[in-house]
DNA sequence: AATATATTAGATAATATTTATTATTATCTA
DNA sequence: TAGATAATAATAAATATTATCTAATATATT
């Protein structure tokens, strides 16, 4: 809470009820959809509005507090920042899981394939997570 | 041309101006959005509609003739189905590129961390391309 | 080639998603 | 606590996508 707010005020954003709790949310929840950020927090704040939900994101997105995901055939989700991961989703629970692996070899084949110099990786695995396989 | 009406009949689509128009652009481009392939085609056929556009690329996604490329922070993006294979984004020239890579030691090394179990995967490597290092 | 049949296109309305505008309110600094 | 400034809510606008319905077209059959 403090943290949060400290983070928003370290890049020179106000500390909105708001904006806190945006990110409280997308904490909590670890990767979320744009109306599930506004149905969860309408519950506390009714008279929010969708917009500064979107204004809000496009904000935190461009000082880097977090990130976009973009997953095949589902509406973009969001998370807070945090190092370079892989996403692995489930079809049958639909969870987002993140997997924290070494890429290098794997990176580096590409770029001796290719010289590509590469910047960012965006990885998505698609499948049945652990747990689903079980049931 | 006449391996598109084929693919098209195939699967019990029937063979139109629009759909084989739709096909060829996508073919052509290698990688391109709807609004691409709307301009494009209007040229030849200016009475096209876009919903056309957009009901054909559904019709041709659910048949898995093409397939859906999400990029980060860009349009949609549509393709020819082929082998799984990974794509290139040049940040400077936006060009995609496709890369046909073996991915099998890099996807045991994810199922033998987690358990999960891969379908698919949707990769996307930013940066830079060799051409635009050169320049 | 003409005809029958179902499918598809085009026009357009409807819906969904995202952004812009502006008066009012909240945050932060002094 | 007051004033300067930034952010919100409400709303409109813009953009993206899908649904509906009638006329046109593709294809199989004669
Ligand atoms: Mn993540
Ligand atoms: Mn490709
Ligand atoms: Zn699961
Ligand atoms: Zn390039």
């Amino acid at each position: 809470m403090e943290k949060l707010k400290d983070l928003l005020r370290s890049n020179d954003l106000k500390a909105t009820h708001q904006r806190i709790a945006i990110l409280e949310c997308i904490d909590k929840f670890g990767h979320i959809n744009i109306d599930a950020i506004y149905d969860y927090i309408c519950e506390k704040y009714p008279t929010m509005s969708k917009a500064t939900v979107y204004r809000n994101i496009n904000e935190l997105l461009s000082y880097d507090i977090i990130e976009e995901i973009k997953l095949p055939h589902k509406n973009k989700k969001y998370e807070i920042k945090k190092v370079p991961h892989i996403h692995l989703l489930c079809k049958r629970c639909s969870k987002v899981e993140d997997l924290f692996l070494e890429t290098k070899p794997f990176f580096n084949s590409i770029t001796s394939h290719t010289g590509f110099k590469i910047d960012h990786s965006f990885i998505v695995i698609d499948g049945t997570c652990r747990a689903c396989q079980q049931s």
